[in-house]
DNA sequence: TTGAAAGCGCTAACAG
DNA sequence: CTGTTAGCGCTTTCAA
């Protein structure tokens, strides 16, 4: 491979002007530039990743931690990033993918100067991470809300909010009963932050606007769906409103209704909280909360880059969340 | 942070024995080595890979391309990028992310040092970063099967057999007339290379089966699916047969065929290729051909790195593709 | 506007 | 079994 002193000698300048063409950081004479660019253009020069880290102690690298467990909403992952990694090409900078329970990982990123910046997804209540982001010298941000962030940055949707609209639309639908079908057991088990926020907006929001309402964690497989709709179904058949913040469950919730006689939106109202292409993926388009993934991966992205090379303070941002009304929802 | 000339004063040794201690390259005191041991655990130490790449001429990361865009199978990619990290950390390396169509990501991964390996997914016919990778230095290997693979390792699963499978598995059961429901249209048209493969072998298999068989694309949304499972059904009202490969589309097959008055499996036999966790997550659970991802996302880095250090050369392997029966197919 | 030179932290001969 | 030393390729003062 050249090196720059490769590029430095074809262009008949010294190695420090090679790279201040670069990075652009003193000014060059327009020919200079020229036959520097011509140079490095002919020989194919890409500096070398590493050099420059040790040299600039920055790597042009984010790590992004993603959870690949059992139980997670897949295509919002994915669309989250999505989103982080063409933010971060932006701010021209790669992304090193490091495992959700990686800890060592973690470690290994931040202490052996991997990456210039963190991303961590799906973060926990009492997240065993936070110790050592707060240790690291590379800024990070959390996508979640843990009960203590300890002066971390935190992007996410209002989950709470996105609850208590979810209540409020239902009600002013002319619903009483109502009750929301959530995250899997062992999702909700693990307290990601999210899934509990969600569910305390729902169950505190509910009565505030005069519903009668139930919580319930729901299963991913269709059999086991079915099980938990008719349960609801028999202990409570008034229900007449159904919010559901599950990606795998939700079709199988429409068709566990149907199969039960329950037209929607005709018999029950079923607001969904997902990605808006995944609402319009049912077989009746869904009244929707968005989860807007693609764009808190970017906005994440943004926040860490600030903290990066602007030197700003910690912040917490939470998205408001939106209804939209489509065919799922009907009055009361 | 604390370097290697850190841990060696606190140990009282050389930098290099602490290297040697971490490479184990050579034989080390008993005392020394825990000496040394004890050293980096105090201060912590973790090496700078940026230090360690430019010294090495290796980084420990492999890159690996995933595709963003639309159209794919998410829960596809997701098993295969988890079964690639996960492999990838047993042989002690990070995983850096690139996204498809990166070209110029790709260059700067390979020639600017980023990575010792590369797997690139989602491999088409004449896909463009073949020369690309042919010219690297660092040995990749591709998972697809591309018209021309210039020497280059390819793995995948052997999609035109499974096919050619679903064919004769059908013909097996008693069918004549069947169809097979493809990849959307927008996938198609970028012959990405499994999508190529598995239609040609279901159309080439079906005739020498004695099966009439139609072959239709088939896009993800619902309306859209029904249409033309319609359309199928008004062209070829004696179809008994159906196999799909699109996972998006699955659940809406299913619902279109019960909408038309065709029951699964007594009217209509279904098989679908989709990994076994979304074939279980049907409706009915599905006879299916089974995708593994996570397998082959393994199989891929595990092909990549015994040609990193053990020079050997490059090869082609494609998976047997195995049938698993379940409740949607019947004799007819 | 440019060049020379001192590292950045590590590895791997080479020497003992 | 261990230490000394010469780079790896780049960035960034310092000097002109």
């Amino acid at each position: 491979m050249a090196t720059i002193e490769d590029v430095a000698k074809a262009a008949g300048v010294s190695a420090s002007t090679v790279s201040y063409v670069l990075s652009g950081k003193r000014s060059i004479s327009a020919p200079t530039r020229r036959r520097v660019e011509q140079a490095i253009a002919t020989l194919g020069y890409r500096p070398h990743a590493g050099a420059r880290a040790l040299a600039s102690a920055r790597t042009e690298v984010i790590g992004l931690t993603i959870p690949l467990r059992s139980g997670i909403d897949v295509p919002v992952i994915m669309q989250f990033a999505g989103g982080v990694v063409t933010r971060a090409r932006e701010h021209s900078h790669d992304v090193l993918l490091l495992t959700q329970d990686d800890l060592e990982g973690l470690e290994r990123a931040t202490n052996g100067s991997m990456v210039d910046a963190l991303v961590v997804m799906d973060v926990e209540a009492d997240d065993a991470r936070i110790p050592i982001l707060t240790r690291s010298r590379q800024p990070s941000v959390l996508v979640g809300l843990p009960r203590d962030a300890s002066g971390l940055s935190c992007v996410d949707l209002d989950f709470e909010a996105a609850g208590r609209l979810a209540a409020q639309h239902l009600s002013e639908l002319g619903h009483r009963q109502v009750a929301m079908l959530g995250a899997p057991p062992e999702v909700v088990d693990r307290h990601t932050s999210y899934v509990d926020r969600v569910m305390r907006g729902f169950a505190e929001g509910a009565p505030d606007h005069g519903l009668d309402a139930k919580v319930v964690s729901c299963p991913g497989a269709p059999a086991e769906v079915a099980r938990v709709v008719d349960e609801l179904l028999a202990e409570a058949p008034g229900t007449s409103g159904l919010f559901v913040h599950n990606e795998r469950a939700l079709p199988h919730v429409l068709s566990s209704l149907r199969e039960a006689g329950r037209s929607v939106p005709g018999d029950v109202s079923v607001i969904a909280l997902c990605p808006e292409d995944v609402a319009l993926a049912q077989q009746v388009p869904m009244t929707a909360i968005d989860l807007p993934a693609s764009t808190i991966g970017s906005l994440a992205v943004d926040m860490v880059m600030a903290r990066l090379d602007g030197g700003q303070h910690a912040e917490t941002r939470l998205l408001t969340p939106v209804l939209t009304t489509r065919g799922s929802t009907a009055r009361h």
